[in-house]
DNA sequence: CCTATAGCCTGACGGC
DNA sequence: TGCCGTCAGGCTATAG
């Protein structure tokens, strides 16, 4: 699920409800989740303190703590996820950071299968730095030039191109199938060989997808009508062209498309 | 340099 | 019912 409407979901939700309550205590149940930090430390950093403000990048969130100035990092793979929740028999059943707060809530980070991360930065540039992530796809800065830039060079298959995260960051295998349906261009298309018009369009999908999903909570039954998204599967039918939607694998990833809409 | 592929971890599901 | 293989919306390391 976690991809960047997820995320900024996510944060919205840990921005009303997590912040400005004094933190009691950290428990860190998978420290094999942990990257470059201990579980001592980020119980360190965040005990006694508060968090301050929540940030995105892509498909990572970064939570800024009041006093200490350190920047909580969580990633959330394929399966994670965050819970708010004062009584204990509601604490989510893979949790795998708590924070309890003195108001007698928690915040739980839970993550069936791991392939998340959590982390302690002093910085959100220091980690898109280091895993060389490209720009957010929502920011202002990312415009029709600089996609077009950077989609002209790749010559893998647009659908994994639109994945890469140092291209763009915060577009996984559900959204870049959204996008792609909505401009009407097959996944497997070499990137580099877009032409002007099909470039913009998907720019201006990206833009519109992501944003609508965010409208739309990242709820599935919430995305409007036209969207294929609640259609990925097997006997799935196109909103479009009510046509079958096809499944083929693209990059070692499931892509669904629409062979009717989505011409190569 | 670039692109493609296996592997990580856990659980759900379908077929035998 | 039980077992086994496959697959799942992430990323990384390595091979070609």
């Amino acid at each position: 699920m976690p991809e960047l409407p997820d995320v900024e979901i996510f944060k919205r939700y840990l921005s009303s409800t997590a912040l400005h309550k004094t933190i009691q205590s950290v428990e860190i149940h998978s420290t094999d989740m942990l990257k470059g930090v201990s579980a001592r430390a980020i119980e360190k950093a965040l005990k006694g303190d508060q968090l301050l403000s929540a940030r995105r990048h892509g498909k990572y969130l970064f939570v800024k703590t009041a006093k200490k100035n350190k920047w909580l990092v969580l990633h959330f793979g394929m399966t994670g996820f965050l819970k708010y929740f004062k009584r204990q028999a509601r604490i989510p059943p893979h949790e795998r950071l708590l924070i309890a707060f003195s108001n007698g809530y928690h915040l739980a980070y839970d993550c069936q299968r791991k392939l998340g991360e959590i982390g302690l930065i002093d910085a959100p540039e220091v980690l898109i730095e280091e895993k060389e992530l490209g720009p957010d796809a929502l920011e202002p800065g990312f415009n029709r030039e600089r996609f077009m830039k950077t989609f002209k060079n790749s010559r893998s298959a647009i659908k994994s191109a639109l994945m890469n995260q140092k291209y763009v960051a915060g577009i996984g295998n559900i959204y870049s199938d959204e996008i792609l349906f909505q401009a009407g261009i097959y996944p497997g298309t070499r990137s580099s060989e877009l032409d002007e018009n099909n470039m913009e369009r998907l720019y201006f999908q990206m833009d519109r997808v992501l944003k609508t999903a965010i409208e739309s909570r990242a709820d599935p039954e919430r995305l409007p009508a036209t969207f294929v998204i609640p259609h990925r599967h097997s006997d799935g039918v196109c909103p479009k062209c009510k046509g079958e939607i096809a499944k083929c694998k693209i990059g070692g990833r499931t892509a669904y498309y629409c062979p009717q809409c989505q011409k190569g």
